[in-house]
RNA sequence: GGCGCCAUAGCCAAGUGGUAAGGCAGAGGACUGCAACUCCUUUAUCACCAGUUCAAAUCUGGUUGGCGCCUCCA
């Protein structure tokens, strides 16, 4: 049973899908006007971990992901670079993807792009405005709020209070200070597609309820985003779809905390802004996705190098436990073994059980990947502790296929990078070896030094010399 | 002003009623020619105060401190 904290209900709720064993999940997308940066890393890793999970639980996942594409900030960053907005988002789709990919994270089911969904977004405008929720003003089509008696109920907000609080100058022809944009006029040199109201372009939020219908239908099991689209991007789309579609939106809801720098708020202006491909390259990215797994998703979570470097460390342990175990596994004697007779022990089943069990116990529980991760590291104790060129083979394997299964959900990469030696280093390495068994320590440690700066680094444990990369 | 979140060891971080997971860093020790790896030992009463309870980090009230949303934002 897997519980999800909903926002909607500020609670934890037991996961029932709209249809057995299906889970439909949309996920808000990046506006695309730039590198992503380490805070927008975040849901991307996040709800790529939720999604493997439900399918490791069985589930078959459909996972849409949009990409805004046209918005004022693509608008002023064409400006910016004298070319269009479509070079612009296409750009950046193209650096996001590169950098997705890096994080681990795997291909969506759907990646919609707003101007791509141009004629449905008109489809559901113009039914919003015959329901009676929505009003044209000189081209400008707005949303009315208060005939979605419902509004607020996701940011527990209610319209009176926004209404007192407003604190910037409320745009005319509003007839309410909460009501939003559908539709907006374009203007000079501004891209602009024909409708029925003017020449111009979707407001932000409509675009999500169009493309979660279009892809998902009327009703999804699962919505995501950052913490700060609860309001009003969310609300906004439930009031859209709700009004248009008769149905409840979403039944969860699921935001990530954001991501600080020295307990604040990322921003350009601050000058504590990262994108993700300026750390890459100098962290790995599977060092960023470690990282941002590391704390629970829900809570905010500091940037810095520290942190860094304690993630990379972390991994490396992971690493070198799953390379003692694949060097008992691969064995040359181990390999000519006749495993036909061979088989479990009831303690070893329960050894392989319990860490199951463990893993799943967390990530059942709002997914909390920190659990999920200490037990990869009672795994790789386990490893060490317990196991040598003794061990049974078949329980050496089924421990393998797990600890890879649970890794792989985390994505939490457990391979030393592939380190090709060519010939002459073999060698060097062999020769190190006659040294040092003739306790020639001088000419052995000698190539040790000499390999480590050719960026080659040897350990020598009882299972043999294992070498990598620095 | 409205709504909401958080406060656990040097650092990161689980744990939401039964007596503190895990990681990094540190200290001491074992092993190995050395190094690395690995192993063992070691480091907290959970911001503060009051209350509920046989029992609270975990519930209630308050205090202090930090943060987010209310405006584009992951």
């Amino acid at each position: 049973m897997i519980r999800i904290y909903n926002t909607m209900t500020r609670q934890k709720e037991e996961f029932v899908a709209l249809e057995p064993g299906r889970v439909k999940m949309y996920v808000c997308g990046p506006t695309v006007y730039n590198f992503m940066h380490i805070g927008n890393a975040r849901p991307f890793v996040i709800f790529d971990v939720v999604r493997r999970y439900f399918e490791y639980r069985g589930y078959d996942v459909t996972y849409v992901q949009n990409y805004t594409d046209i918005d004022d900030k693509i608008i002023k960053r064409a400006i910016e670079e004298g070319i269009s907005t479509d070079e612009v988002a296409s750009k950046y789709i193209g650096e996001v993807e590169v950098d997705a990919k890096g994080l681990g994270v795997g291909q969506a089911s759907f990646n919609p792009k707003a101007t791509e969904e141009v004629e449905a977004i008109i489809t559901m405008i113009s039914d919003l405005i015959d329901k009676g929720h929505a009003y044209e003003v000189d081209g400008t089509v707005y949303f009315e709020s208060k005939t979605f008696g419902d509004y607020g109920k996701l940011s527990g907000k209610n319209i009176d209070d926004l209404e007192a609080g407003k604190r910037i100058a409320v745009e005319e022809g509003k007839r309410n200070p909460s009501d939003f944009v559908l539709w907006k006029p374009k203007k000079e040199g501004e891209p602009a597609w024909e409708s029925p109201w003017s020449q111009g372009r979707p407001g932000w939020h409509i675009e999500c309820s169009v493309m979660a219908k279009k892809y998902l239908g009327p009703q999804i099991d699962i919505h995501a985003g950052g913490t700060d689209l609860i309001f009003p991007h969310h609300e906004n789309e439930i009031a859209q779809s709700e009004c248009s579609n008769g149905v409840d939106f979403a039944n969860y809801w699921m935001h990530n905390g954001f991501i600080n720098v020295d307990n604040q708020k990322m921003s350009k202006s601050l000058g504590n802004f990262f994108t993700v491909r300026e750390i890459a390259d100098e962290i790995p990215y599977e060092v960023i996705r470690f990282f941002l797994l590391n704390a629970h998703y829900r809570s905010p979570i500091n940037f810095s190098r520290n942190l860094m470097e304690s993630a990379s460390k972390s991994l490396e342990r992971i690493k070198t436990g799953y390379e003692k175990l694949t060097g008992l596994l691969d064995g040359e004697e181990r390999q000519e073994e006749d495993l036909t007779e061979k088989m479990l022990t009831k303690d070893e089943t329960m050894v392989i059980e319990g860490f199951r069990q463990a893993f799943e116990e967390g990530m059942d529980d709002d997914f909390n990947t920190s659990a999920g991760i200490a037990t990869i590291f009672d795994m790789v104790k386990y490893i060490n502790l317990n196991f040598d060129t003794e061990s049974n083979i078949v329980f050496l394997k089924n421990f393998n296929d797990l600890f890879i299964e649970l890794c792989d959900i985390l994505g939490v990469v457990y391979k030393k990078e592939e380190v090709l030696l060519d010939s002459e280093i073999e060698e060097l390495i062999a020769k190190r070896q006659e040294a040092r068994k003739r306790k020639d320590f001088a000419t052995s440690d000698k190539i040790r030094d000499d390999l480590l700066a050719r960026g080659i680094v040897l350990k020598d444990t009882r299972e043999g010399v294992l070498y990598s990369r620095v």
